[in-house]
RNA sequence: GUCCCCUUCGUCUAGAGGUCUAGGACACCGCCCUCUCACGGCGGCAACAGGGAUUCGAAUUCCCUAGGGGACGCCA
């Protein structure tokens, strides 16, 4: 049987990093192997369910690189499958109608907690006659779970870890109002759709016990589980708004690269040996669960931005230049040209697509003329005389002749560079001044120098 | 309150009884390279939560304590 997984996002919240890993580790355990990854989006809270959120997790999963394979299933659609199979296990005595209140379970739940029992509803119903239920009150359906006895679970993560039964209690299945409950959907859907590995976080551990049960009350083969920890934020405590946990989409935004986000999230709470950079493509041949960490992890930007650094210095600059124009918008044929022949003396300075963008500015901003030394004066009309004879503009031919009027005008060459630097960008910080005379072009460096030159 | 999980440098982690005076990466600090800034190279700082037990030997196994996290809805 081949593997097939899932990611199963709620949407109602934008994609954010943790989920975001989920879906990268299922995603890998189903490449590697060869499998399928499916996406399954449970939008059954109404209410909370928008298009929009949607949206951004397709979009989200597009920009990580996290194609998923088939239709995405909306679970909204299956909602009537799932309250017959409820019935069903009424039918088979499985289940049962329970007429409790609202009020009535508030005092179940506060009674068992006053005996230091998890609070619990207290099966009032399960077997009472039908013929008792009070009129004109809708019942819910609630799983006949065993009252003793313990639920073992094998998880990929986690181990082997044992619930006793009766920490768990009879728990709803199909709601008042007629409408499945999450654990019912789960757990149906994931059998419809033959998933038979799931990576999720470890909030859904307890759950779990409670999807093992529903599996065997229908008699279903339960799928492998692997319970990773969540990510906390830096100060340890559980990732929040405040942290971090911004829509995948805050990241793109920010000035980072899908690879480094992908890179980074993997090597949170998953390591192969000494290994830091890793690639897709060793991803995919290297994952595995035995591999996942047990203990929580907290997300860190500076490792984050390394990675990103690492990955901007590689990509190509044709790809970069496009990243660079989809942040900074459309600009001149010239500029352009500018800006790819800058491209490797920029990529090395800049972290962050957004550090790109600013650096990016020598090329793309409106030249003014600097101020300069009157001492600056000689050195700069001899090389200028000397550029402006240049026939060969490349980097070689540019540097001997700086090369030869530092040694000509007997002038230290920093001394001429930071001249030029000044003259060409009017910062003190920039890329090579060979890199930007080669980027400007022989016409405009040497319009610069003059203008300087007045 | 009840149940479950976790605990190696500041952070991410390697480590599955001896090869650990605990390795790598990021961050930080030096030095080198050098036209500034970066990149790169070299070096430094820095950790097995605490206590018992098992063993010739424990970061690695077991127990206890402490700390952290998660779950206990007609939310997902």
């Amino acid at each position: 049987m081949s593997m097939i997984t899932r990611f199963a996002p709620s949407p109602t919240g934008f994609l954010h990093i943790g989920g975001a890993r989920t879906a990268l580790f299922n995603w890998l355990l189903a490449r590697h192997h060869g499998g399928k990854f499916l996406l399954r989006i449970e939008d059954t809270d109404r209410e909370r369910s928008t298009q929009e959120t949607i949206d951004a997790i397709f979009r989200g999963l597009k920009w990580l690189g996290i194609n998923w394979d088939d239709e995405p299933v909306f679970q909204s659609t299956r909602l009537d499958r799932h309250v017959a199979l409820a019935q069903k296990l009424v039918e088979n005595g499985k289940a049962y109608y329970c007429y409790c209140s609202a009020q009535e379970l508030e005092t179940m739940r506060n009674e068992a907690k006053a005996n230091g029992l998890s609070p619990k509803y207290n099966g009032k119903w399960r077997n009472r006659d039908p013929k008792e239920a009070p009129a004109n009150v809708n019942p819910v359906i609630r799983l006949k779970a065993p009252l003793d006895g313990e639920t073992i679970l094998h998880d990929l993560v986690q181990g082997t870890v044992t619930v006793s039964n009766d920490q768990l209690d009879d728990m709803i299945l199909v709601r008042s109002d007629g409408t499945p409950t999450f654990m019912l959907s789960v757990v149906v859907d994931d059998y419809d759709m033959e998933i038979n590995h799931v990576i999720r976080g470890d909030d859904h551990l307890t759950n779990t016990f409670r999807h093992i049960q529903i599996f065997n009350a229908f008699g279903w083969k339960i799928p492998e589980y692997g319970h990773i920890p969540l990510i906390h934020g830096p100060d340890g405590a559980k990732l929040s708004k405040r942290h971090g946990a911004l829509g995948i989409e805050a990241y793109r935004d920010m000035g980072y690269l899908p690879e480094a986000v992908c890179n980074c999230l993997l090597r949170l709470g998953w390591s192969h040996g000494d290994d830091e950079i890793i690639s897709q493509e060793q991803a995919i041949n290297w994952f595995a669960v035995d591999s996942l960490g047990k203990s929580p992890s907290r997300l860190d930007f500076s490792k984050l931005t390394n990675l990103n650094a690492h990955y901007i210095r590689q990509a190509d600059n044709n790809r970069l230049l496009n990243e660079l124009l989809s942040v900074i918008g459309d600009v001149s044929e010239e500029k352009r040209r500018r800006l790819f022949l800058g491209m490797n003396g920029l990529k090395q300075r800049s972290k962050t697509l957004l550090e790109l963008r600013d650096l990016a500015t020598i090329y793309t901003d409106d030249f003014v003329p600097a101020k300069i030394d009157v001492s600056a004066v000689d050195i700069l009309n001899h090389v200028l005389l000397t550029l402006e004879a240049e026939e060969n503009w490349n980097e070689e031919s540019v540097e001997r002749q700086l090369r030869n009027a530092s040694a000509k005008k007997n002038v230290p060459f920093g001394k001429i560079a930071q001249i030029i630097r000044n003259v060409l960008t009017g910062k003190k910080i920039t890329p090579s001044i060979f890199d930007m005379l080669i980027s400007f072009g022989k016409y405009e460096s040497l319009c610069r120098i003059k203008s300087v030159l007045g």
